[in-house]
RNA sequence: GCCGUCGUGGCUUAGUGGUAUAGCGGCUGAUUCGUAAUCAGCAGGCCGGGGGUUCAAGUCCCCCCGACGGCUCCA
C-alpha cells in the first residue's frame, strides 16, 4: 500500500462522475469535507492481496501514528489510484478502504471519501515539517513475481530516522585553536586560514557559487585511471589498469599499516537482511541511504560499510579484557550508499566505493579515548604517507556537550596535534550513535569539502548487537567501540591527489603524484630504433615499474606524452648515451614549466633514486605492456 | 529527488530547419629524428534513446537516460 498522509486545514471533495470499478454509494455519501483533518491518500497493490488484513492493522498504525504526533482528531480516508502503478483488485481496495475506516472510527472523528468515482477536491495542506508524509506498506513475506532479482527503489526504506533527526539537531559551531580557547566561528579571524575559511563556509553557511567542474574529472580520465560506466548506475565508476594499480596500492598501505597496529583483516557479505532485527535498528541509525535488493522471497540490502559483518562477528566471539583493545579491519570493496543524484561527482562523491573500515573494542570509555587519540595520529600520518599533508586537509571535530565538558583537555590537544584552528561543532543531545567524531576534510579546487579519515566513538551499538567481553572480575561488560576509516574511501583519495595537483598547476606547479603511487616510474625513450637496444639494458637494471616508448615518433612527441601522464623520470638514450653508458634523466619534481631539470646519471644511480623514492611503501609492477607501441588506448 | 544547462565518429568539437565540420587518436605510407605535437593519404557518425511537428529535424516540441552546476544531503 501506497499512503500518502497530509495534514490540512481542511479538505473537501465531491463526486463528478463514476468509473467502471466504482462503488454504490448513497447520495450523502457524494461530497464531504473535514477541518482540521489528517488526509490519508491511499492507493491498495497487488502485494497487499496476500495479507490484507496486515495492511490494514499497519496502515492504521501509521495514520495513528501521524495523527498523535500533529494533534489531528479527525482523519479523511481518501482512496487514491495514482499513487501505485500496480493496483490490486478494486474489490480488496474497497474492502481495505472500509476496514481503515471502521479501525479508526472509534477513536477518530472519520470520513471517507468513496472509491472509484472521478472527485473534484481541494484541499489546504499546513505546511509544517510533518505536514506532508508518505510511507509504503507492503506484508512480510511478500513474494514478488518475475525475476529472481529485482532490484528496486524503496523512498520510505531509504530516509532513516537519523537523516530525519539531522533535519532537527541543533549545532553549534565554534573554531578551537591549538591553544585550547573555543571562539565562535562567526567573526573569527581565518587570515592565513583560507582552506578553514573554505570548509567553515562549506558546513556552516552552505554558500557555494561554483561554476566549474572539479578538475579532477578530466585528470581521472585523461590519465586513464577512472571513469563513468554508463552501463551501471550512476555513482559506480570503470577504474582502467593504472587507476586500478594505483588503488591497489593505497589499499595495500592501508592495510599495512593497520596490521602494524594490530588490525585483524577480515572479510564480509555484501548484503544483509532488511528484516534482520538487529540491523534493522542500525539502519534507522546511520545517515545514509542503501541499495535494496528482492532477492527470492527476501529484501536484502547492500552494506554502506562494514560494520554490520563485524558486530555480527563480534557478537559471536568469545573476548577477555585481556584481549582488548581488539581491532579488525576490512577493506570494503564495496561499500554502497545510494546518494542522491545531484550529489555524484567524479571520485569525489560514489553510490559504490571502496573503504577501509577499522572497528577497535574498548574496554570502556577512558579507553576509547585514549584509543581515540592514538588512532588520531595514525591518521595523520597514514594521509601524509598517501600524499595529503596536514596543511591539505581541515580538521572537524564534533561531539555532545557532555562529552566536551568532561574531556576538554583532550579535544585541545587535538587541535594542537595539527597545529592549526580547527573546526568544531557541537550539540546538546546525542542525535547519533556517538559522542566524539573527527573527520579530516579535503578542501578541493571548487572550495567543496569531503572528508576522508575519520573516527568516532561509538555507545550503542555494542549493546544492540550484544557484544560482550568477560572482565577481571568474570563479569560480562559491553565494549565501546571505535569506527576507524584511516584514510577515507580509496577513491577519494585519488580525488584528492588529482585535485590537489589541479591546484599545484593552477599556482604554476608541475603538477606529480608520488612516485610510489605513479603507474610509470620511469619511461624510457630511445631517440631512434639503433637505441633500442641500450634501452633494454638501463629498462633492465632498473627494479620499479619502467616502460620504454619505442613508437616511431619524434622525440619531442614522446617527451610531452610523458609529461602528460606525469612520469617522476624520463631517461632519453641517443648516440651519446649508447657511448657514454650513462643516461639523461629529466626529473620531473624538481622542473618548472617549460624549465625541465635534466640531469645525467648512471642507470644504478637512477634505480637507487627511485628505490629510495618509494621506500617502504608498497610497490606492485607495471599492469601494462613494457613497450608503449603495444599498449591499447582506453579512451 | 527538485530546478537549470548540456549530450554530434574512441576523444575534443563546428553546425538553430535544406546532401554532417575539423583536430587528436586509429590504420597505411614516407621520415630514424636530441627534449612539450614530422608530413601525406585512408577508414570511422542512423548527431544519447523514444515519440511528435514539418515537404524536410543534429537543429523546433514532449517523454526518458546520462553528465555538469545549483538546491537538498553527506560516513
Amino acid at each position: 500500500m501506497q499512503l500518502l498522509l497530509i495534514h490540512s486545514d481542511y479538505i473537501e471533495y465531491e463526486v463528478k462522475k463514476s468509473t467502471p470499478v466504482a462503488e454504490k454509494i448513497e447520495e450523502s455519501f457524494k461530497q464531504g469535507r473535514l477541518e482540521e483533518a489528517l488526509t490519508a491518500f491511499m492507493a491498495v497493490e497487488s502485494f497487499d492481496e496476500a495479507d490484507p488484513q496486515q495492511v490494514v492493522e499497519r496502515a492504521v498504525a501509521e495514520i495513528e501514528k501521524v495523527a498523535v504526533q500533529v494533534k489531528a482528531e479527525s482523519v479523511m480516508v481518501y482512496p487514491y489510484a495514482h499513487l501505485s502503478s500496480d493496483l490490486s483488485s478494486p474489490k480488496v481496495a474497497v474492502s481495505v478502504l472500509k476496514s481503515i475506516e471502521k479501525e479508526l472510527s472509534g477513536k477518530y472523528n472519520v470520513m471517507r471519501a468513496p472509491f472509484g468515482w472521478y472527485k473534484a477536491f481541494s484541499i489546504s495542506c499546513k505546511g509544517h515539517p510533518l505536514s506532508e508524509l508518505s510511507r509504503t506498506i507492503r506484508p512480510e513475506e511478500s513474494a514478488t513475481c518475475g525475476e529472481a532479482v529485482v532490484v528496486e527503489e524503496k523512498k520510505d526504506e531509504v530516509v532513516s530516522e537519523a537523516l530525519k533527526a539531522e533535519s532537527t539537531a541543533k549545532s553549534y559551531w565554534r573554531i578551537l585553536t591549538p591553544d585550547g580557547e573555543l571562539h565562535e566561528a562567526e567573526g573569527f579571524d581565518f587570515t592565513g586560514y583560507d582552506n578553514l575559511k573554505k570548509f567553515v563556509d562549506y558546513e556552516i553557511t552552505k554558500n557555494r557559487n561554483i561554476d566549474k567542474a572539479p578538475p579532477h574529472v578530466e585528470l581521472m580520465r585523461r590519465l586513464e585511471i577512472a571513469d563513468y560506466e554508463p552501463g551501471s548506475d550512476s555513482g559506480n565508476m570503470r577504474f582502467y589498469p593504472k587507476g586500478r594499480l594505483m588503488k591497489s596500492l593505497i589499499e595495500n598501505f592501508v592495510l599495512d599499516e593497520s596490521a602494524k597496529i594490530g588490525a585483524m583483516e577480515v572479510e564480509t557479505p555484501l548484503m544483509y537482511d532488511m528484516n534482520h532485527p538487529t540491523l534493522k535498528k542500525y539502519l534507522d541509525r546511520f545517515p545514509a541511504r542503501q541499495y535494496s535488493i528482492e532477492s527470492d522471497k527476501r529484501h536484502m540490502f547492500l552494506r554502506f560499510a562494514a560494520c554490520f559483518g563485524q558486530f555480527l562477528m563480534n557478537h559471536d566471539m568469545t573476548i577477555s579484557y585481556r584481549h582488548l583493545p581488539l581491532k579488525m579491519i576490512e577493506l570494503t570493496r564495496y561499500s554502497f550508499r545510494k546518494e542522491q543524484r545531484g550529489e555524484l561527482v567524479g571520485l569525489r562523491r560514489l553510490r559504490a566505493f571502496t573503504m577501509p573500515d577499522m572497528h577497535t573494542l574498548c574496554p570502556d570509555m577512558e579507553g576509547s579515548v585514549s584509543q581515540f587519540g592514538e588512532q588520531y595520529s595514525m591518521c595523520i600520518d597514514t594521509l601524509n604517507k598517501i600524499g595529503i599533508d596536514v596543511s591539505d586537509f581541515e580538521v572537524a571535530i564534533r561531539f555532545t556537550r557532555d562529552f566536551y565538558e568532561g574531556n576538554k583537555d583532550f579535544i585541545t590537544d587535538l587541535a594542537r596535534k595539527v597545529d592549526k584552528p580547527v573546526l568544531v561543532e557541537m550539540w546538546d543531545t546525542r542525535f547519533f550513535y556517538f559522542v566524539l567524531k573527527f573527520e579530516f576534510n579535503f578542501v578541493d579546487a571548487t572550495a567543496k569539502a569531503s572528508a576522508l579519515s575519520t573516527v568516532q566513538i561509538d555507545v550503542e551499538n555494542a549493546e544492540r548487537y550484544d557484544i560482550n567481553y568477560t572482565d577481571s572480575n568474570g563479569e560480562m561488560q559491553h565494549p565501546v567501540v571505535l569506527h576507524c576509516c584511516p584514510s577515507g574511501a580509496i577513491e577519494r583519495c585519488i580525488y584528492a591527489l588529482l585535485e590537489k595537483a589541479a591546484m599545484d598547476t593552477e599556482a604554476g606547479k608541475v603538477p606529480n603524484f608520488p612516485v610510489w603511487l605513479s603507474p610509470t616510474q620511469v619511461r624510457v625513450i630511445p631517440i631512434a630504433e639503433r637505441h633500442m637496444g641500450f634501452a633494454n639494458e638501463v629498462a633492465d637494471a632498473l627494479q620499479c615499474r619502467v616502460d620504454i616508448d619505442d613508437r616511431e615518433e619524434t622525440v619531442g612527441k614522446k617527451i610531452r606524452d610523458a609529461g602528460r601522464e606525469w612520469v617522476p623520470y624520463v631517461a632519453v638514450i641517443g648516440d651519446s648515451e649508447v657511448e657514454s653508458g650513462n643516461v639523461n634523466v629529466t626529473i620531473r619534481a624538481e622542473s618548472e614549466p617549460k624549465k625541465p631539470k635534466k640531469v645525467e646519471m648512471t642507470a644504478e644511480e637512477l634505480n637507487e633514486r627511485v628505490l629510495s623514492e618509494i621506500g617502504d611503501m608498497p610497490y606492485r609492477s607495471l599492469p601494462l605492456a613494457k613497450l608503449l607501441s603495444m599498449r591499447p588506448k582506453f579512451l
